[in-house]
DNA sequence: ATTCGTTTTTTTTTT
DNA sequence: AAAAACGAAT
């Protein structure tokens, strides 16, 4: 028996089912943990197997890096094959595949230069200035919501409906800003999407091309696609064309980057009529965890409706920790993870898990000074350090020096002599010569005029010195002749930035390595449009599509750090979620409206279902959150819980919230943490009826501290909820 | 032009 | 708390 035959041999009949499925379409409603990733590699390997399709005819499109790349493990581990010429990889990804080889029909130079969230937002400051456009009032950060969201619908400025004189300005500096880039010859990632489906759309032979091409057509986490993704597969897809998509609604967790779930609700009426299967079987988790999972998430409506189940027992309840403070907080997970390793626990089955990435410092500090080894997934990362984007900057002049924003990135950095002054004259006679400020170099006058070719020619310089020389040694030599290195070898805090440089050529290398090898086997097959990159310029786009996910300690055993977002996909033995305090999970950036709740419930949902065997949530009753103390409430996800699957671990707090007491029930031992004596609290006392200005009547239900320092917790009701006011700074009224 | 010190603003999640 | 923006001094 070979190892798909056994992989097959092991599913049981719904997943069976979706594997062998005939050629039609199909949706596949996955709960978590039923066994997706499974289906869809045992389903490619398949098709593959039984002479269905060949290789070459596969397109899977999955949403992160890591998810294609398991996908491409597993799928090697079925079937001995060579990937070559396959089409696996996240909807940017293809698409810059698709624009580098047919950047002719897209309009685009060979080396278009791929924007990352801060070059974009760098490239509109920009715009906004030299339009001379007010910035109090059309927020940079809220002209890139509105260019992004117009493309993920799909839309074009002509297409934005503007009635009023803010929407005709923001469809005005849309159009400049596309008109920018398009000049600078660079791409955002929206763009990325969108300019991948113009070209399909208005080019029929290349369509056509690719609608014969692709037979089988497989989309992961499809609950996550915005509208111009969905466009996209549908213009890929001919009516012959075999499409499944694999999707969980209860997992839709990017609504705030335009994704759509309600895509799967169209694909099943325009693909899949009748052809749904569900996936309802858990192998992962324990019953208390999933009965967790399944209380949560039915809180939600419009949902597509599934029953997850598993038949693996019980297991243990999950464990709730209230602790004083997130210090507190992160020394009972350090406790916890010490015990859990002394008992044979592997360090990489363990996970914790925040809402936020500032949550993260906390709990490294506790486990750096604990001796623990961690790796941290996220947050700042590789390819976004400041050293890194310089240097990705020059590299990015030597392969297209009309890139604005690399320019202006570099252009004074280390420092020569270029001041703003200088800046703003060139910036103006590229206006009016509406040229890349590259391209004003050579006309620019004043003061600065000949700092500014120097600069021009120390680039032309490095583009000359390594155009034969391989990726490493140019990324080597860049760094040394561009200042950067003499730069931070001078700061004396430097030293960490010198290494991530050499980091970097480091990365170059292993690119190189991996690349390098694709070629090689790609060389045999006659895939006429495999796509003709430089080597710089796929290391550039590797750079701004892979942000440097495994670039840390790599290999080692080390407990895992990241965001729920980050999290999804994968699972642990033990997952701790931190944080459950109302404001931060759910974010308070999300309560104003019901479906941000909605959402955060479900990302509440996707941390619970990552958990196996064990799981915990902890809440600080403190926290030091934007440099200020904020005292928080229990998450109301806790509440959703049922009694039965959890078991507090410190003393639990009731806060009832219609009545005017908080009863404190004392099921477990008590830490010690609520010591409760008499005290001064400015004459105030629980069960008290105050008023206050902003959010009207309320009543006390809990007091914190004493004299000055005395906080009390006051439930607002339903408009406002129960908020925390230091009573010596609130104006309250007592009645 | 650059540096250094002060003030203000901004804090979710990511390809 | 940290970054960014601003302003004054060098």
């Amino acid at each position: 028996m070979n190892s798909l035959e056994k992989q097959m041999a092991s599913l049981n009949s719904a997943q069976l089912q979706a594997v062998t499925l005939p050629p039609q379409s199909a949706l596949i409603l996955a709960g978590a943990g039923s066994g997706k990733t499974s289906v869809l590699t045992t389903r490619m390997a398949w098709l593959i197997s039984t002479g269905q399709t060949r290789t070459q005819s596969i397109l899977a499109v999955t949403f992160t890096n890591k998810a294609a790349k398991e996908m491409m493990t597993r799928l090697s581990a079925l079937l001995p094959m060579n990937t070559r010429g396959m089409w696996v990889g996240t909807f940017h990804g293809l698409c810059n595949r698709f624009l580098r080889a047919h950047h002719r029909e897209a309009n685009l130079p060979a080396t278009f230069q791929i924007l990352d969230t801060q070059d974009q937002l760098s490239a509109i400051k920009r715009l906004l200035k030299s339009m001379q456009v007010d910035t109090e009032k059309f927020q940079p950060k809220q002209v890139q919501n509105f260019i992004n969201g117009s493309k993920e619908d799909g839309l074009r400025p002509a297409d934005v409906e503007a009635n009023d004189y803010f929407y005709k300005k923001l469809v005005e500096i849309y159009t400049a800003y596309d008109a920018q880039c398009q000049r600078e010859g660079v791409v955002d990632f929206p763009e990325l999407l969108l300019r991948a489906y113009e070209v399909l759309k208005a080019n029929e032979a290349l369509r056509m091309h690719y609608q014969t091409r692709f037979t089988h057509v497989l989309v992961d986490e499809f609950q996550d696609t915005n509208t111009l993704q969905y466009a996209w597969l549908k213009l890929i897809a001919s009516p012959q064309t075999v499409m499944m998509a694999v999707g969980d609604d209860d997992q839709s967790i990017y609504a705030f980057r335009g994704a759509k779930v309600e895509n799967m609700r169209l694909f099943e009426r325009e693909f899949a009529q009748h052809n749904v299967i569900k996936l309802e079987q858990n192998y992962r988790s324990y019953g208390h965890i999933l009965n967790a999972a399944n209380a949560l998430i039915s809180q939600n409506n419009n949902r597509l409706g599934k029953n997850l189940w598993t038949d693996r027992g019980e297991g243990e309840p999950i464990r709730i920790y209230e602790a004083t403070s997130d210090y507190a907080e992160a020394d009972f997970v350090i406790e916890e993870i010490k015990a859990q390793i002394n008992e044979g626990a592997v360090r990489r089955d363990i996970a914790v898990l925040y809402r936020a990435n500032a949550q993260s410092r906390v709990i490294e500090h506790a486990l750096f000074n604990a001796g623990v080894p961690y790796r941290v997934y996220g947050g700042l990362r590789f390819f976004e350090r400041a050293e890194i984007k310089h240097a990705l900057a020059y590299l990015r002049l030597i392969d297209n020096p009309h890139d604005d924003t690399a320019f202006m990135r570099v252009v004074n950095f280390p420092t020569r002599g270029i001041g703003a002054r200088t800046i703003e004259q060139l910036q103006d006679t590229a206006k009016s010569l509406n040229s890349s400020l590259w391209g004003a170099v050579q006309h620019a006058s004043g003061s600065g005029a000949a700092k500014l070719l120097a600069f021009a020619q120390m680039i032309d310089g490095l583009r000359f010195d390594t155009q034969h020389l391989p990726l490493p040694e140019l990324v080597d030599h860049v760094t040394a002749h561009s200042g950067l290195i003499a730069h931070y070898k001078a700061d004396r805090e430097g030293a960490d930035r010198l290494e991530n440089l050499s980091e970097l050529i480091n990365a170059a290398a292993a690119f190189v390595q991996v690349e390098g090898h694709k070629d090689s086997t790609t060389a045999s097959e006659t895939d006429e449009d495999d796509t003709m990159m430089t080597p710089l310029a796929g290391f550039l786009s590797h750079a701004a599509l892979e942000a440097g996910d495994n670039q840390a300690q790599a290999g080692q055993d080390a407990v895992q750090l990241m965001t729920v977002h980050a999290a999804k996909g994968l699972e642990f033995n033990t997952v701790f979620i931190l944080g459950l305090e109302e404001g931060l999970f759910p974010h308070e950036n999300s309560l104003s409206d019901a479906d941000g709740v909605q959402e955060e419930r479900r990302l509440m949902y996707v941390a619970i279902t990552r958990a196996r065997v064990r799981l915990y949530m902890t809440l600080a009753q403190q926290r030091m959150l934007h440099g200020q103390t904020r005292y928080g409430i229990k998450s109301r996800f806790l509440d959703e819980l049922s009694d039965d699957d959890v078991k507090w671990l410190t003393p639990r707090v009731r806060y009832d919230a219609w009545s005017n007491t908080a009863k404190a029930t004392e099921d477990t031992p008590s830490f010690g943490t609520f010591k409760e004596s008499k005290k001064d609290t400015l004459g105030y006392r629980v069960g008290q009826s105050v008023s206050h200005a902003k959010f009207g009547d309320g009543v006390i239900v809990k007091l914190e501290g004493s004299g000055e320092d005395t906080r009390a917790y006051i439930n607002f009701g339903a408009g406002f909820g129960i908020k925390c006011l230091a009573l010596n700074i609130a104006k309250l009224e007592t009645h």
